[in-house]
DNA sequence: TTCCTTGTCGTACACTGTACGACTAGCCCT
DNA sequence: AGGGCTAGTCGTACAGTGTACGACAAGGAA
């Protein structure tokens, strides 16, 4: 369940996100003691711990002993309540990050494997659209400016820095899915990857033509018994790596 | 809104996708001419039009002109139909995708535009979360199979072919799903990237604070003008193919 | 003809985000 | 001190979701 953020409008958005305004509770809210930062916390905290999909205003104005409708104080919608969760989650980023490498294929190898272990901390970053139009708080703005610097000093012009981030961030998003997928499939089976992959296997070697499927009938049972998975994200994280970070060699360099 | 797949047994999903066994109706089904591919093919019809969002059991029900519960006697759930609908689409490969050229660099290059095609074709296909557990069906082992033909004959062992097209394969997805993204985020609010670049910039403007952000100070402005909006998926996926075939040719050459 | 199998589908349940409007607690002004 | 107004709280309602359950009916078999 993929939600989409920022219905509202930009200037409301980025006032929200840059605490421009702050509803400073006068009625009863004082005596719960609500904030937007609260709100927040407890939804990342609720999120955090039973996935975006036990996330329902409800069950969150619960967490926090307030009636549903009491968020809309608060925050406009839900739309805007996820474009502040994930500006706050990025904005831990500094936190994982150490940019004591001097050289740039060190530093973007950290910034990746920092993003890599947000995504762990925070599952359902991947599961908010946040793509097209991020939400431009501090927090998303501050892993920005240390992925950016990463590749800086680089020779690259701005528009390839902004690029080459941009990939590498793609990327770190695209594997960590599927650690997410994963864990998500177990969850709602009950199966493991493993169970689910020995009890499918030997099913489709009876029903499928060897003759139709030459190559991956040499091939997906050595990769499939290798990562004793039809997929493992953490393997593939390290081999994209390393494929991806050469190729920004030859841009940089002219050779890997 | 992401939705998973796969609920039920291997076995039961299995023989679904290679049409093992049909349930031949005899009653009133007879009369609506209803089959699995005649539900299966209406819903990717729903879907292509309308979104993944659009598509309820009881809305594709309508559209065939039955009950709601009547889709249960073809389709154990939801999420077996969302199985079916991925590989009936996946099959499409080999029509978008032609393997004249004779170089692995040239090949795995049309295999990444030919499924950019396809997600271009079925953006709800980046809303159903397949990931770790693909459905199995012959539609996404043809995808399979003609995408380790392309890297069939470069040396690389089993392993590696299956690392470079899952690679290959996630990129695509990660930025397929950054156009789909936007063209979502277009129709909820009514605003186009553009505007919603121009009018979200001068606000940031004001909001942020250059001695905090230095590197994006200098590169955010002449990235965000280069493309017009905050990230272009297009650009992004041309920038970022170049970098992989680049990064796997370090790995088959030894040098790009 | 009677029975049984099998496809059809109306109803019901628990759940979602949020518009609306009623309520009330606290502050300001007289 | 008392009246009025502002602003936070929240109960109710609406239109929607996937699907379990059980009633119904139509075709084939005996």
């Amino acid at each position: 369940m993929t939600e989409i953020t920022g219905t509202g409008d930009p200037a409301r958005s980025l006032s929200l996100l840059w605490r421009l305004v702050e509803p400073s509770p006068r009625g009863r809210g004082a005596e719960a003691g609500l904030s937007v930062d609260r709100v927040v916390d407890t939804a990342i905290a609720l999120a955090d711990a039973e996935g975006l999909g036990a996330l329902s205003m409800r069950r969150l104005a619960a967490d926090l002993g307030v009636g549903a409708m009491t968020l809309y104080t608060y925050v406009p919608a839900k739309a805007e309540l996820l474009d502040l969760m994930v500006d706050s989650a990025l904005g831990e980023f500094p936190s994982l990050y150490s940019p004591v490498a001097d050289h740039w294929r060190a530093r973007l190898e950290a910034v990746a494997r920092a993003s890599w272990s947000q995504y762990e901390r925070h599952p359902w970053l991947l599961h908010v659209a946040a793509s097209g139009r991020p939400p431009l708080g501090p927090g998303v703005l501050t892993k920005y400016e240390l992925g950016l610097q990463a590749v800086d000093g680089t020779g690259l012009d701005e528009v390839a820095m902004d690029a080459v981030f941009t990939l590498i961030e793609g990327f770190v998003a695209g594997t960590a899915r599927g650690v997410v997928d994963q864990v998500a499939a177990e969850e709602a089976t009950g199966i493991t990857e493993t169970e689910w992959w020995e009890a499918t296997a030997p099913i489709l070697d009876r029903v499928f033509d060897p003759e139709r499927f030459p190559t991956v009938t040499r091939v997906g049972p050595v990769a499939g018994e290798a990562q004793q998975a039809a997929y493992d994200p953490r393997k593939a994280f390290e081999f994209g790596l390393v494929r991806l970070l050469d190729g920004v060699a030859v841009l940089v360099d002219g050779s890997p």
